[in-house]
RNA sequence: AGGACUAUAGCUCAGUUGGUUAGAGCGCUACCUUGACAUGGUAGAGGUCCCCAGUUCGAAUCUGGGUAGUCCUACCA
């Protein structure tokens, strides 16, 4: 074995043979254990947030499949409709070609080519990360089956009415030229300006002042509406003005969504561009005008010198017009809300269009029963607020996208306006008795992706057909995702699965925090903070940082930043630490927090870890091969305390961990883990195993114990490990296994550990829990007394009890050589004490004779540090104790535990300042 | 505007049903290449648990009110 472990030449190799040998496929057992991924988009790359959510996922399926269930991890990517489209779109722009120049069946092959060529770079990363995913049953939202699953659901949500066309106002994307649903429009706040403009009355006598943020909108203004109880316009309801630059008459109308203390009190209603015109327009029966076309240019409703404007463009234009008109009352800087897309970033409109709808509202219903009623648990629970809050207010979603990467909706129309949905051409025909001579044309939009993800839990499990997979593995057990996608995906999950289940997709849902930078900045592409997991384990150097950061950007103008930036907080880029490193470090920052900022301070130490569980192995396996481990359970064997002692460690390890991956506290069971390895084990069993291996004088059935327990303990630990790091434990486990008795091809596939109330040994805790009191009592003494480390000591015991002297007894090889002494032997009766630094264990005293090695006044300050230190915890508990509303009103048992620290403090005090006089006496 | 969450060591975070001397990792200081490991060992320093009030014998923990930050939802033209 190497002095250090060297991650990169084992994980490819254990992955592979893994992979090959089928491991990762259900293996039986009684009960089942399922998790879909969450679809990742086909053509994207996992970033850190992936990263942290599959390590989570794939420590869930390792620990459960270890434990014997039927355990399925299934794997598969969406189709992510407007992402990858817009993607290759972008590719062919570069050629200087459009989509529409290929046409529309030529483009979709493109993007089938291109989802064949980068499809495959999602799922190398996620093996990379060592994720134990069925890849045998890998799927895609746009393979066969699946489209199979879209078309079934849609057929069937039409055919009971829960999906419907109608022709309602959009988010509409201007630059993809598509409809997108609110949830993908992002809206921040920007600098602009409100305009405030007059509109004359028609009769003559004077104007109204409206004021608008969207100036051009006003050339499809069909009312102005004011407060019904604003006295200041009350005359004016039902008369009319006339819409400058168009010249229409519209009336003035009451409302009481007009807020008489915003601006004038009077609003311009445009209700096909506005979602509260529009439902004004709804109430009041008003003309809807749609001045926009769909690159939202000026379209021919309105008047000539504004036809084919850009909206910004008319906007100018329609100011300057006014003002010439001497309409243009004032402009005031204004701060509003900019609806963006969240892929393309620009102004979304609200447009008017068909578009076809999931009643949503039908499906909520169920949906937030079945949390109601705990069928699904979300885990932190403050999330099912989240949750009810959005499915309790929940609008139709608009399901129908305006582009050609994705599932046609299976819809035909003839020339009178009928529609007709089915499987296809042909079944609609027969179905509807159509004769051949109607010509039918198919709806040319395509669903939304989440249309296809809402249906993943059962669709990538056979249905519509009734598979023994469905059965089997349906619902899922735990649905690992972020909050961020709790409406897009989760409740439409619940809510499609239910109705055409009739059962729910996952019995709970584990929401995970997001992942950060440092800086506790969101990471994204544009801001140049993305981490790739990779980069982590394989390490990159600075260059090839700033190159893959700056590459490919949308904006290309923040490079600079973005290079410097990254220059600073990587000056020696990045190391390569490792995935189990990686994983592990995600374990440890996955607590019920909404923000995980990364810091790379936190993986360097998990390295280390994985160092350290490196060298412990060469340690033992030193120490073990060749050697007589009694692996049979043959042989005679002893056990020394310390041996009993790690062994009931274990076992309180074992349980910490069980609890922890019951309550998802993947933070707990990586700290048990990581005290157990490093403070128990290594810091003390492996330094306690020394005494007994290299002792000549020790029995053969000792050692063979400490051998067998060495490698046992070991063995157990790695299994308890490996779904948290896979790697290194199973490089490791392959060696260890055999010499602690242990067969089988591969540690994943062998039992979790199990608490088991027989190893644990409270009394071998406690005499452990003493000698480590000693030593430590000891090792206090050297350091603070700056004695060399190399100087071995004698020591005495003063005012032994019966279990000081027995422990004494069993553990002075053990304290010989863990704290270097030269001697310790208990003081003599009448035998006087020479002049010594002293510890406490309790009663116990340790004496270090100060002869010649000791500073005095070193050994005063010391004394006094720890007097002073007993003085104050003195205080505070007699004051405690002082107090009888205290003793009267506190349970006893806290009281007595009050008393007897008193008790144990005042002794320890008394005894420290004795030593004190006596130095000071010198 | 409504709601949620967060505030604990220099940094990143744990802290169960109120009773601990408030913990861990990293960082810091001193010493140490002893035969698993310097990606290490030993010892140590470091906290007004954001502020104020309340409940209680007792509050990091419960309640109310502030302050600061983050996020979500809905939005005023």
């Amino acid at each position: 074995m190497d002095k250090t472990f060297q991650p990169a030449a084992i994980e490819t190799r254990w992955y592979q043979e893994w992979e090959n040998r089928g491991y990762f496929q259900p293996q039986g057992g009684d009960q089942a254990y399922s998790i879909m991924i969450p679809p990742p988009n086909v053509t994207g790359s996992l970033h850190m947030g992936h990263g942290f959510q599959e390590a989570i996922m794939d420590a869930l399926i390792r620990y459960h499949r270890m434990s014997g269930f039927n355990t399925l991890w299934q794997p598969g990517t969406d189709h992510a409709g407007i992402a990858t489209q817009m993607v290759v779109e972008r590719q062919l722009e570069a050629e200087g070609l459009s989509r529409h120049d290929l046409g529309r069946e030529k483009f979709v092959e493109k993007i089938w080519e291109w989802k064949e060529q980068s499809g495959g770079n999602i799922t190398r990363q996620l093996r990379r990360l060592g994720a134990s995913l069925d890849w045998s049953r890998e799927r895609f939202t746009m393979d066969e089956g699946l489209s199979k699953a879209v078309q079934e659901v849609f057929i069937r949500l039409y055919e009971e009415g829960l999906i419907y066309r109608g022709q309602r106002l959009v988010n509409w994307d201007p630059a993809l030229h598509t409809a997108v649903s609110d949830l993908e429009v992002l809206s921040e706040e920007e600098q602009g300006h409100l305009w405030h403009f007059k509109y004359p009355l028609s009769s003559g006598e004077g104007h109204l002042i409206v004021a608008t943020t969207r100036p051009e909108t006003m050339l499809g203004d069909t009312a102005v509406a004011v407060h019904p109880e604003d006295e200041r316009y009350a005359h004016l309801v039902g008369q009319s003005i006339t819409l400058p630059l168009s010249g229409r008459e519209i009336p003035i109308i009451a409302d009481d969504y007009v807020d008489p203390e915003f601006g004038t009190g009077c609003v311009k209603i445009t209700p096909a561009h506005d979602f509260n015109d529009y439902e004004m327009g709804q109430r009041h029966g008003l003309e809807m005008i749609n001045i926009l076309d769909d690159n939202a240019a000026i379209n021919e409703q309105a008047p000539a010198a504004y036809v084919g404007l850009d909206r910004f463009e008319a906007r100018t234009r329609i100011v300057a017009d006014l003002e010439q008109l001497g309409l243009l009352d004032k402009i005031e800087p204004h701060t509003l809300k900019v609806p963006r897309g969240d892929r393309s970033g620009v102004v979304i409109e609200p447009y008017l269009t068909q578009q076809w709808y999931v009643d949503a509202k039908s499906l909520a219903g169920p949906a937030i029963e079945a949390v109601e009623n705990g069928d699904i648990q979300f885990v932190p629970k403050q999330w099912e607020n989240t949750y009810f809050s959005w499915m309790r207010d929940i609008q139709d979603w608009c399901i129908s996208r305006q582009l050609w990467w994705g599932h046609r909706i299976p819809a035909w129309y003839d020339d009178a306006g009928n529609i007709y949905v089915g499987k296809d051409e042909a079944q609609v025909r027969a179905q509807n008795k159509l004769p051949e001579s109607l010509t039918l044309r198919q709806d040319e939009d395509v669903l939304d992706t989440w249309f296809s993800s809402a249906l993943w839990t059962f669709s990538t499990l056979g249905w519509p057909d009734n598979t023994e997979e469905l059965a089997t593995f349906h619902p899922s057990s735990v649905l690992v995702t972020g909050f961020d996608i709790i409406f897009f995906w989760v409740a439409r999950m619940i809510m499609m699965t239910l109705h055409f289940r009739k059962e729910v997709p996952f019995h709970t849902v584990y929401v995970h925090g997001l992942v950060r930078d440092a800086e506790g900045q969101k990471m994204s592409k544009s801001k140049g903070n993305v981490l790739d997991p990779i980069d982590l384990i394989d390490g990159i150097d600075l260059e090839s940082l700033v190159d893959k950061r700056t590459a490919g950007m949308m904006q290309p103008q923040l490079a600079a930043k973005i290079e410097k930036a990254t220059r600073k907080h990587y000056p020696e880029g990045i190391n390569a630490y490792g995935t189990d490193a990686l994983r592990f470090t995600y374990y440890s920052l996955a607590s019920t927090g909404r923000d995980i900022r990364f810091d790379i301070g936190r993986i360097e130490g998990f390295r280390n870890f994985c160092n350290k569980i490196w060298n412990a192995a060469r340690y033992v396996l030193m120490n073990c091969e060749g050697q007589d481990c009694d692996a049979n359970g043959a042989g005679e064997v002893e056990l020394s305390l310390a041996d009993r002692w790690i062994i009931s460690e274990l076992q309180q390890t074992k349980a910490a961990v069980a609890k922890a991956m019951a309550s998802y506290r993947f933070d707990h069971a990586s700290q048990a883990l990581y005290e157990f390895v490093w403070n128990q084990y290594c810091d003390w069993y492996l330094e306690l195993s020394k005494p007994v291996l290299w002792d000549d004088e020790a029995s053969e059935a000792a050692k063979r114990g400490t051998r067998r327990t060495l490698i046992r303990v070991l063995e157990s630990t790695l299994r308890l490990l490996h779904p948290f790091m896979p790697y290194i434990t199973e490089e490791i486990w392959q060696t260890v296994a055999p010499l602690a008795g242990q067969s089988g091809a591969t540690i994943m596939l062998q039992p979790y550990p199990l608490y088991d109330d027989k190893g644990v040994d409270s009394a071998a805790n406690a005499d452990i829990e003493w000698l480590k009191g000693v030593i430590e009592g000891l090792r206090n003494i050297r350091g603070e007394m700056n004695i060399a480390p190399g100087k071995s000591l004698s020591v005495l015991l003063r005012n032994a009890g019966e279990s000081d002297k027995s422990r004494l007894e069993k553990n002075a090889a053990s304290l010989k050589k863990l704290a270097k002494l030269e001697s310790i032997r208990l003081l003599a009766d009448g035998e006087e004490a020479p002049i010594a630094a002293t510890a406490l264990v309790g009663e116990l005293e340790i004496l270090v004779p100060m002869a010649d090695l000791i500073d005095k006044n070193a050994e005063l300050q010391r004394l006094a540090k720890e007097v002073e230190k007993l003085e104050k915890e003195l205080q505070r508990i007699e004051g405690k104790l002082n107090n009888p509303a205290f003793v009267d009103k506190a349970p006893e048992a806290v009281v007595a535990k009050e008393r007897s620290k008193l008790q144990a403090q005042q002794q320890a005090l008394a005894k420290l300042r004795e030593q004190k006089q006596r130095i000071e006496l010198m």
